[in-house]
DNA sequence: ACATCATGTCGTATATTTGCGACATACGAC
DNA sequence: GTCGTATGTCGCAAATATACGACATGATGT
């Protein structure tokens, strides 16, 4: 990306812009969902589901598993991802926290109105 | 983003991955809460806020408005940037809604644990 | 050991992002 | 009108992301 000057941002700010670009493709988003979906792990059968080649899909896993969003357990001749629920829901929280205090301020009316 | 078969995902999770691509950079995030931060709008001061030039901030905000994050009003000689609290509050609640999904499964523990 | 199947890694072509200088535009002061 | 200020747009160079074929690895079955 180009991060020129990455340390004169906020680790808050770095850290939640890392995981926003996690879930910046769709297929990473329906990797998510179609694990969320599934009450057990699933291996390659993602894949499978996706419209995408078996190597970009495992490049998508790559991406998640380096934030930690999902596990990857070898079982034998396959292997088993699955969310990682518990940094998901630290994420979420801190997700939440940045559009509260998005939101809190009200500045613009529906239309447009700045309070200028 | 070579998105070849961007059809074949949902809308929903098209929209989520585009919103999150837009969050997806450091400075995005810190201008929004420079936004946030400040009870009336702001122009162009958050370009000397910021550890990059006005070409790039300027950038920055065309894609943020490109979502209809943030707006832009014209005062005369400066243009007023102010968030779109409305369109946030949404996009919190699409958030939120896809983390409750991703978390509600509860499929891995802390530590490892697959229960494959 | 050998063949087979499920995955991961490497290399590569293409597309997109990022950052910034240079120029264009638009408003206000004179 | 002219000058100075505040923004936006264009164009380019470098860095990343995306997608996939080809090969390597590792486990299972015979």
């Amino acid at each position: 990306m180009t991060y020129a000057k990455t340390a004169a941002f906020t680790e808050e700010q770095q850290y939640l812009s890392r995981v926003a670009k996690a879930l910046a493709h769709p297929a990473r988003v329906a990797i998510i969902q179609f694990l969320a979906s599934k009450q057990t792990c699933i291996s390659g059968d993602i894949a499978a589901e996706l419209p995408l080649s078996r190597t970009t899909v495992s490049q998508h896993l790559q991406e998640l598993k380096a934030l930690d969003l999902i596990r990857g357990e070898i079982d034998g001749l396959t292997v088993c991802y699955c969310l990682n629920t518990e940094l998901l829901h630290k994420v979420h929280q801190q997700f939440t926290a940045f559009f509260i205090e998005a939101t809190s301020g009200a500045v613009c009316g529906p239309d447009d109105a700045c309070a200028c």
